[in-house]
DNA sequence: GGCCCTTGTCGAACCGGTAACCCATCGTTA
DNA sequence: TAACGATGGGTTACCGGTTCGACAAGGGCC
């Protein structure tokens, strides 16, 4: 294994002098600076990630928790992930995988031992444990999702009341008066997650707003919860003519019921779906849609931890923040104008 | 921060001693230890993850590379990511995310500087160009799926060839003769994957056994290219009764193209779906499947990296592996036996 | 010419564990 | 009874970086 000094002696210079020209905390002159970069390039140098932590006193580790359960869309969450570990590969960050199964003691393992600098929790519940923890040993972190008091915290987040009134808006721009929300199982709403609530909210009071008569039906996803929904929204309010659809799974059954029962999208029935646009662009009709970018989301994440763990570093209280992305809604083939009434 | 030496202080014993107590690589009478976990927990003392890197020479932390490419089913993937961080905490590792953009340079990296002990290597290609960097450094890795030439390695995969051959088996005894295979996108099979072509060939070989006639057809999975991919097929082969889909985002369009073509499954077609089995119970009918175990594949990768750490540690020479897991096929209600000729 | 400041480099003290080596005690065996 | 192995614990030299303080050389200023 080559070291620090291997290097130093190779390019005929002291270990400090090597360890400067890297971190470039010191000025370093031209010449030795070459010296130096040759020598590490000849001997194939790569610095001792263990050394580095312990006499730096950082990881330059982040810890990247993710949900284990299945009622969160997959897909999303992991470009989420992706986006964090490309995200905090720029500021010469990894990204530690941790599952929720470890809950609150994981985040304290990974902060303790100094594993990791600072940590990203997703899928934030209201009322979620590990928040006290970061609270107790003033972990540098960032939240994906908001819990109920953010005080003292960095959250991001898709701003879903935005995304629930976006689609009300387009819906009652196109003379829809009865519409219908099919969100997510009653599970989701139950875990308190937070974002179910917040879309179905930003998208009742605009509804209510504009004159819209709306509907909320939770929904598992699978092909007969989404024939039972149905049937049931149609039942209750036979005159609805659009449908604003939160649970990707429900998305696919839903077109199909729709054209088995007789019904045309757009012609006869609109429907928006929120959800990621690769999604929308699959199904036939290509769907009208909100969705949020996750890219962003996940970058703005690690801006959010690395200023906390520079405030960390200088003992520096760092400034709480409350980001929410704007979501986007972009019209395709799925809506049109309501059918007049018969 | 709370350290070693401040535990062996507070327990009355010497720095060594803690550590031995800890490690358990000497024997330490019942009553010191139990002084030393005394301290340790009203200090509440967590040793440092850097220091113990340093001086062990072991980071207890694998890397694991995942695609980026959105071909792969993500919520598969995101599973046996899953099944692999939890299958190394048991083994007293934590699991580093890389993705797949950094190529050889992040196994490179990442090994180099000591930072994961071993990598798990997804999405494997037959030519991967991260092979060669393995055995440049000698990296203890495993990889999931099968390059070209995998002497000297350990690789673990599903069993693909065989899963092929279930369907052609399952879909022989129900007496069908004409059959079809729905794969994936043409971008899959040209970048050698490997998965999707020892699939193919594991079900032509046993379909032409059985004296099946096979069409195979690749596919996208948005709606309009199954629209197409259906189209074509029955088009080719008038009589084809039955349809084997790999695409798992094939599956949705493919049944409800085969309901407004007026074939109710599975009394007109059989549709046997290579995925996942809560996919699987999510259509309508519920979906006769050929399920891998991902979970265990995880931790079978995990075990083999863990092996190879260990013999990397002890300069021995670690076994090359390869083993595959065998595939289960569940009858549900999608398939039938084959409808008359008329 | 003396003084001070800037720039570039070095020496050495850590950082917090690990493990090799040494030593004392005690029971066992020839 | 002397020799010996097993058990339990201490001492100390690292592991490979980072960083503070010291210091020499060179330039500008009075």
């Amino acid at each position: 294994m080559v070291t620090l000094v291997d290097v130093a002696r190779y390019a005929g210079v002291s270990a400090s002098t090597v360890s400067y020209a890297l971190s470039g905390k010191r000025s370093i002159s031209r010449k030795t600076r070459d010296r130096i970069e040759q020598a590490i390039a000849t001997l194939d140098y790569h610095p001792n990630a263990g050394a580095r932590a312990l006499a730096g006193k950082r990881s330059h580790i982040i810890a990247l928790m993710v949900p284990l359960h299945t009622e969160v869309h997959v897909p999303t969450m992991m470009e989420i992930a992706i986006a964090v570990t490309v995200a905090a590969r720029e500021h010469g960050y990894d990204v530690l995988l941790l599952t929720n199964d470890e809950g609150p003691d994981g985040v304290q393992r990974v902060a303790a031992s100094g594993l990791a600098d600072g940590v990203i929790l997703m899928d934030v519940r209201l009322d979620d444990e590990r928040v006290p923890v970061l609270h107790a040993r003033g972990v540098p972190a960032a939240l994906i999702g908001l819990p109920a008091d953010p005080a003292g915290l960095s959250c991001v987040d898709h701003d879903f009341a935005t995304a629930g009134a976006l689609c009300a808006d387009h819906l009652a721009d196109l003379g829809h008066r009865d519409v219908a929300f099919i969100g997510y199982g009653s599970a989701v709403y139950q875990r308190h997650a937070g974002y179910a609530e917040r879309t179905l909210t930003g998208f009742r009071e605009r509804a209510e707003a504009r004159g819209l008569r709306s509907l909320h039906r939770p929904c598992e996803g699978t092909y007969e919860s989404t024939a039972g929904t149905l049937a049931r929204i149609l039942a209750d309010r036979p005159d609805t003519t659009a449908f604003v659809v939160q649970n990707e799974r429900a998305i696919g059954p839903l077109l199909s019921l729709l054209r088995a029962g007789g019904r045309t999208v757009p012609e006869d029935a609109s429907v928006i779906a929120i959800c990621p646009d690769v999604l929308a662009e699959q199904h036939s009709p290509r769907l009208t849609s909100v969705s949020s970018p996750k890219k962003e989301l996940g970058q703005l994440a690690v801006d959010q931890v690395m200023a906390r763990i520079d405030a960390h570093a200088e003992a520096r209280d760092p400034e709480d923040r409350l980001l929410l992305m704007p979501p986007e809604l972009v019209v395709r083939e799925s809506t049109a104008p309501a059918p007049r009434r018969t």
